[in-house]
DNA sequence: GTATAATATCTTGCGTAACAAGATAGATGG
DNA sequence: CCATCTATCTTGTTACGCAAGATATTATAC
């Protein structure tokens, strides 16, 4: 059905537009407890969060090398004896200092959300 | 300072990204009381907010068109009989349903956001 | 009376991020 | 040898937030 279909994309593309400058932090945060390599990560979220979040390799990897280049995580590659070669990342010292900082940027930013979102609007 | 121009230019942008997906659900909802019109609208998130979320008037009239397109908003102008004309916007039922709906999915992100950010990364 | 500021709306162009789709390549299994 | 899985990387599209500027009317100041 047409609307079937139409919500589904609206609903897409909504959680697409609310994972804007929310993924950095995701992904920092996935690092924290130590090294893991992209295809780790991606099943990481889905996993800890019951598939409420996801994101695609596609999404992934342009992000890390964000990240890469700012010098917010550092990497290695390991080849296996046997598998394909996979590449390791690890948090920095500036990179754990911009998970604390993107942590605070978004609290603060969800709490402004919620307590406007909380305010009763029927009664001015 | 380089450092902290360079600072505040990144919050700033870190926090144009964090309001995308979240702005139309702040406009519907400063709506839901009654009708405003676009400045109103503006001064009443920043005053509802304690300045946490702001937007400009340039940021903010796209939104409103948007909004208008979609039926989720009707329009009205008024020419006082001193003072500039103003354009006032009111929820549609369309617009009170939108307005349901996307504080939901909001809710349902903050939500996993929350969680996974409030595991413990040290043990895995 | 003429600047200047304030109120109010609208438009153009830019930068950036998420992602779909597809390319690459070695490993594994039938 | 063909398909499938693991794993990484690239290209192009789309849409949004916003800075900057245009426009018009009214109010304030000099």
């Amino acid at each position: 059905m047409a609307a079937d279909a139409d919500g589904a994309k609206e609903r897409r593309s909504i959680a697409r537009e609310l994972k804007r400058g929310s993924l950095e932090l995701i992904i920092l945060h996935l690092l924290s407890p130590g090294e893991a390599y992209g295809y780790e990560i991606v099943s990481k979220l889905i996993a800890e969060t019951d598939g409420a979040l996801e994101l695609s390799d596609g999404t992934l990897y342009p992000v890390l090398y964000r990240l890469e280049r700012g010098e917010f995580v550092a990497v290695r590659w390991e080849t296996p004896e046997r598998g394909v070669p996979r590449k390791y990342y690890r948090l920095t010292e500036k990179g754990r200092e911009q998970l604390e900082r993107l942590k605070y940027e978004w609290t603060t930013f969800a709490n402004a959300m919620r307590s406007l979102l909380d305010q009763d609007r029927s009664a001015k």
